[in-house]
DNA sequence: TCATTAATGCGACAAGGTTGCATTAATATA
DNA sequence: TATATTAATGCAACCTTGTCGCATTAATGA
């Protein structure tokens, strides 16, 4: 399922995790649905405790991190790990099959200490000979809200 | 002291470390000088582990974060966090007082498992009233000696 | 309705990093 | 050179984040 895709099935008012249970095969769980219901809900990078905080239903630390593993897996959701060397996780649009899923830089606020995705995609030039797979670039600063 | 010095000192053959402890007023010890030598030697962004397996003197896990945060404040050596989330430290070039100290993008390679600070600066555009302070950016693949 | 097995909860664990405190030793001063 | 000061160190304990094994639960397909 392309990420690209989760808009497209908001504005159909389509159910998302209906949609993503079907597609790739996995159980409809409240667990499940109420992550993704923050994750898309926030449009935020959030770490797996602050995620806990916003949910309605409780849940094992472990089966969070599963479920979040997984949604990386299936590619519905992107890990980033933050200077704080914590790991964050955020919906994000992703339609080119061949772009990286982390290619825009992602903004730490220090204040309210939440990670944004910027829609400015990461123009690098590596040496000659280095092939670039991943990308994890995170700005460090205050953002609009907290100055 | 100025990271900038640093090639200058070692182009006029001054021990760095003399230098830094007369300037910083740091004592003079013999893992501290042995932390820096391993890093100046390197030239790459190193763990503590990475370091520790490095050094000829021996020296407790406490006592070398303690030695690398001093450096850190003392802007001799700047810290990244890589996306396994572990902590790098490298001794880098900083002419500029305005520029941040981590304005530049690292290379981790998957294969090798060495960061290696790249001379590319970090271009980025953050959005209005956004007040970036720090940045942390890492390309990650496969680097040119490993292809 | 039942069988299958994905998803969960619990506990234990590991790695990475920090802190408190007593001890050691580098430096400044007499 | 001897002494006082206190930065630096070692050790132990601790915290946080994230993972894993295993028994149990419950969603799904037949």
């Amino acid at each position: 399922m392309r990420q690209g895709c989760i808009n497209i099935l908001q504005v159909c008012r389509i159910n998302i995790f209906d949609y993503f249970c079907t597609m790739m095969k996995r159980r409809n769980t409240a667990t499940q649905e109420a992550v993704l219901a923050v994750l898309t809900s926030k449009r935020r990078a959030m770490s797996q405790d602050a995620i806990v905080k916003q949910m309605d239903v409780r849940a094992d630390r472990a089966t969070i991190y599963r479920i979040l593993n997984r949604f990386c897996e299936d590619e519905i959701v992107h890990k980033i790990v933050a200077d704080d060397g914590k790991q964050y996780f955020a919906v994000c649009i992703k339609c080119d099959e061949k772009t990286i899923s982390n290619n825009h830089f992602h903004f730490r606020c220090t204040k309210c200490e939440t990670i944004e995705c910027l829609p400015t995609i990461v123009e690098f030039s590596a040496p000659q000979n280095y092939k670039v797979q991943q990308m994890n670039c995170v700005l460090v600063g205050v953002c609009k809200d907290c100055d």
